[in-house]
RNA sequence: GGAGGGAUGCCCGAGCGGCCAAAGGGAGCAGACUGUAAAUCUGCCGGCUCACGCCUUCGAAGGUUCGAAUCCUUCUCCCUCCA
């Protein structure tokens, strides 16, 4: 893996990423295709929307259908027709997000499957082999991500424990992948405790990820709580590598995080709110279902060029929602893919001209003008 | 022609003397969704009112009762069976 860092503007960075299945422009966002599938796209989709990697998870995996099938099939990218490349989210946010039915242990976390309730177990050494497995291009360490409001005592507590657990990852690693043709990045928790993060920015800086991610935000903060947290946690995250906010965020998110030198992205948001019918445009978000679009024969977004823009009308997006047709789930979801990923490749140029600032300002204005 | 069953809010459908402006669906309307347990969830959904509350509703008309969607009478319409 390479990445170099081609312009900066502010704290903002252009950059550019090489990884075994192509290379990635940063800032970039990563649609997530949870269970080898960005849910309702094809690969000719994700293509023509311009993406350049996608996210996939080691928990739903594990669960189904399994490595060592994803493997035996020629890996990741051959099983799901997908060329180019994928990060492996290491099961972490099920940690948080499966937390009734798990119990963390000093060794891992033991999780009740979702599917058919069977004892499931995943460890910094089991987390990082399956990544291997499935033939991920960049593995995530296996981390603990604390809803934000816990305790400051348990974030403590909790961050120990991923330190050892990244340590724990990144020898997994090494042994079994001594090329290095697959990159681990590390995760930084500490919720929104600056102090905690600061030290725990520390201790994986320390251990010389190819990359670092902050994790542990979005997770019931507010927004401007979140953003004032990356633009702190940031800049403590090697400048020289590339730097992933997990799981984050709505258009504005993408903008303001980006500005305090983010580079990677990744959220469900995008794709599941179209899935509920809800459109990202540069003028703010559009309920496809309202009934003031009933007679609108304009397109969804008239300055997007997606396929769905170019060619259907407000009112035939919202008959197809309104009548439960499985177009809707592809058009919608291309359509604020396409949005995201154009999003960000606007802000890419922006930063190239040092233009970062007035781009995220004109483009955060729009949004807030309805319609 | 005879016997029985039924008519409830936009639709379907519970209710069978007071706790009923009336369960539950659906439709409609509005909203939420941030490393996906999500084609999910939430709210509104007779009228007026910010609200307390008031008004008008359960095929129609009349009656019984302190009180009726619920009981009685007549009428209208629908369904099933017999001839």
């Amino acid at each position: 893996m390479n990445f170099t860092v081609t312009h900066t503007d502010g704290k903002a960075r252009r950059g550019k990423l090489t990884l075994p299945h192509g290379e990635v422009d940063t800032p970039q966002f990563m649609p997530v295709g949870t269970v080898a599938s960005v849910k309702a796209i094809a690969p000719d989709d994700l293509r023509a929307a311009g993406a350049q990697i996608v996210l996939a998870n080691t928990y739903h995996l594990l669960l189904r259908p399994g490595p060592e099938l994803v493997a035996e099939l020629g890996g990741l990218h051959r099983f799901m027709s997908w060329e180019r490349n994928v990060l492996t989210d290491s099961g972490g946010f099920q940690v948080y997000s499966l937390a009734e039915q798990r119990r963390i242990t000093e060794e891992g976390a033991v999780f009740r499957s979702h599917l058919d309730g069977s004892r499931q177990e995943l460890t910094p050494e089991r987390a990082t082999r399956i990544q291997l497995q499935l033939g991920s291009d960049i593995l995530m360490a296996f981390d603990e991500c604390p809803p934000s409001q816990s305790p400051r005592a348990y974030h403590e507590e909790s961050l120990g424990r991923t330190t050892r657990w990244a340590r724990r990852c990144k020898e997994t690693w090494l042994t079994a992948d001594p090329a290095r043709a697959h990159a681990l990045f590390g995760i930084v928790q500490g919720g929104l405790h600056e102090d905690l993060r600061v030290r725990h920015a520390q201790e994986i800086a320390e251990l010389e990820f190819p990359g670092n991610a902050l994790g542990g935000f979005s997770v019931g903060e507010s927004p401007q709580a979140m953003w004032q947290g990356v633009e702190a946690a940031a800049p403590l995250l090697p400048a020289s590598r590339p730097r992933y906010l997990m799981g984050v965020g709505t258009p504005e998110d993408l903008l303001r995080c980006a500005l305090s030198g983010i580079d990677l992205f990744d959220c469900v948001l995008p794709t599941r709110v179209a899935r509920n019918g809800l459109l990202f445009t540069r003028r703010g978000r559009l309920q496809i279902k309202a009934a003031r679009y009933a007679r609108d024969s304009g397109p969804a977004d008239p300055e997007c060029g997606c396929y769905t823009c170019r060619t259907f009308s407000r009112a035939y997006l919202r008959h197809l929602f309104a009548a439960q047709e499985l177009l809707a789930f592809r058009l919608n979801s291309l359509h604020n893919l396409t949005f995201y990923l154009d999003l960000m490749a606007g802000l890419r140029k922006a930063i190239e001209r040092g233009e970062a600032q007035g781009y995220a300002g004109r483009m955060l204005e729009s949004f807030a003008t309805g319609e």
